[in-house]
DNA sequence: ATGCTTGCAAAACGTTTGCACAGGG
DNA sequence: CCCTGTGCAAACGTTTTGCAAGCAT
């Protein structure tokens, strides 16, 4: 589904990257396509290591550095999303042309259930003024037990 | 109020340490009492290297690998809870007894204002339904800026 | 007495930076 | 051509770990 998408717009998207980098001033190198690239073929969610691994993978030559330099422009141009999770490393979500979602995951089976944000970003318009932030993002986890789980096994209910 | 809350009942507290420790066949020593009296010192949010210093402050001898042994075993017994947000260090948070509550984030200052969880669990319960999905928990951070800094630099906002 | 716990220093970890050179506009 | 981007390695800040010695049970 999301293979889909990026597959199937490859172009746009180097037209979207290439724009961006020419109204800042920002160059575009080589380094910098071939990181694009990879990206395109990695999954949903990626670390920075797994792409410089890729990367080696394809006997592509970029150092760490440019990685590391290159991911938060492609955050910046609205390809990649920043996710720091309860992790150390911090994670990218490829996100261009995404509905915004949020994430219900099952405690048991490790099962990803993906809901509208919509909801969400009412709530969270209506705290913003509650407790006068300018409120620009959200990030929202839901834990428990899937459908499945739960009638399975009542007694992880508990947890 | 937490300040009150925690210093309100301290042997409270530290009886529910020393009953986890001893449950759990840990020993009850002097380092990890000491390091529970200045956690319930600390504010609301702390970082490990605060504590630290703290702890150096009152002229306490604790090596700061110590603390970081420490800090999970006062997560694995209810008193605090590790929240990660979108910095490179753990947070440690007092949640002993304390109110369910979510935290808004800001991008410039980095300051953290908490607020009820109660509509967010509101909203859970109706996304549980909608989604057939049994939920025990949820993370729910906001990002933006707080009011002092969304008025000190509007341009900010952009971003 | 036993073996978990400690402090220290060193390692590990993901990430950032300083620098001289390469390459894009 | 100029000035930004690059790769390397070294620096960085947080957290973890190996080890000999210390202490709770």
């Amino acid at each position: 589904m999301t293979q889909n998408n990026k597959s199937s717009q490859p172009s746009e998207l180097k037209d979207v990257f290439r724009n961006y980098l020419h109204h800042n001033g920002i160059k575009y190198t080589q380094a910098r396509r071939h990181i694009l690239d990879i990206v395109l073929e990695m999954g949903e969610h990626f670390e920075a290591e797994q792409l410089l691994y890729r990367l080696r993978e394809n006997s592509i030559s970029v150092g760490k550095a440019t990685v590391y330099r290159t991911l938060p422009i492609l955050v910046d141009c609205g390809i990649l999303k920043a996710v720091r999770f309860d992790v150390k490393q911090t994670h990218y979500e490829f996100v261009y042309g995404q509905d915004p979602h949020d994430h219900m995951v099952c405690n048991r089976c490790g099962r990803i259930v993906e809901f509208s944000s919509d909801k969400v970003i009412e709530l969270r318009k209506q705290l913003a003024s509650e407790n006068r932030f300018h409120v620009t993002g959200h990030r929202l986890q839901l834990t428990g037990l899937c459908w499945e789980c739960a009638t399975d096994c009542p007694v992880a209910i508990k947890k």
